[in-house]
DNA sequence: ACGAGATCCTGTCAGC
DNA sequence: TGCTGACAGGATCTCG
């Protein structure tokens, strides 16, 4: 589940490898993970250098020399690595897209749940795609006083809210869920209930958090890997995601696991109210 | 306009 | 041992 960290990690690896390649030729072995299609991603890439790899919300963007982008959303299992071309490991059943590069380095996108995508957008195209154009500012830039702002006086769970990419952009449950530990918030606690002093140390809370994952390289949860296939270390820095059944590392009071919003979610009943 | 819940997808694991 | 069902969750869709 790469969120915002994850893919900050990812993009981050696989600069070195990309940066400055022609894109040779566009291998699709499973075209629907290919929005619009491998026809139009080829006709957009090859023979196209790759001057900029970023990240926005939880996209890992590639920026091409003529305008058009790549857009790749990991969602669930998806993961970017770039390889030597004899390193594509062939039995990887799970390769959705492969990008050969002109050094002979590939791009690879594997996702063994299919969530995920590759999509390309031609210069100027990607303003207009709804996802996009909705996405809330990134919660590294946003100050605690507005990201309090964005949240105050809505009726939705909190947690929610967190969750929601038109709010802030990039959080899904793991971060979620540590933030709100570290802030003290009880996940399905409404918006509107709290204090504008409590939403602006949650906004405190979700930068430091994140900022640490960074640091980490990501959690490793399961399926998620950097650009260089390594394993993250965040995941031993967990507070309450993934721990229901123990004991909070804070007051030792068991720690509570539920549903909120439609997802997993566990918190400490005595520290977070 | 907003919120809530179902849906997609497959590997993993608990329980019988 | 082998089967069944629950679970994992980001974004999208539908319904209220």
């Amino acid at each position: 589940m790469p969120e915002l960290p994850e893919v900050e990690v990812i993009v981050r690896g696989l600069r070195a490898g990309v940066c400055g390649r022609q894109v040779v030729s566009v291998d699709a072995p499973w075209p629907t993970s290919v929005r619009g299609g491998a026809d139009r991603l080829r006709e957009l890439a090859v023979g196209r250098e790759i001057r900029a790899v970023r990240r926005r919300a939880k996209l890992a963007l590639f920026e091409l020399d003529s305008g058009a982008v790549l857009a790749a959303h990991l969602k669930m299992t998806g993961r970017l690595m770039v390889r030597r071309a004899g390193q594509v490991c062939r039995e990887d059943p799970y390769l959705r897209v492969a990008l050969t590069l002109s050094d002979g380095g590939v791009l690879t996108f594997s996702d063994v749940r299919r969530f995920g995508y590759l999509a390309a957008f031609a210069p100027g195209e990607l303003a207009s795609w709804d996802f996009w154009a909705g996405l809330g500012p990134e919660p590294l830039e946003l100050a605690p006083e507005a990201f309090a702002e964005r949240l105050a006086g809505r009726k939705a769970q909190i947690k929610a809210l967190l969750l929601n990419q038109q709010i802030v952009a990039g959080i899904g449950n793991i971060y979620a869920d540590e933030s709100l530990f570290r802030a003290g918030i009880r996940p399905d606690r409404r918006a509107s209930e709290l204090s504008r002093a409590q939403l602006k140390r949650l906004g405190t809370c979700l930068r430091k958090v994140l900022e640490q994952a960074i640091r980490e390289n990501g959690s490793s949860i399961r399926d998620y890997r950097d650009a260089n296939g390594n394993a993250g270390a965040f995941q031993n820095s967990f507070n309450v995601y993934g721990r229901g059944g123990e004991t909070c590392p804070r007051c030792g009071t068991t720690l509570v696991k539920g549903r909120v919003a439609g997802r997993g979610t566990t918190w400490c009943p005595e520290c977070q109210r």
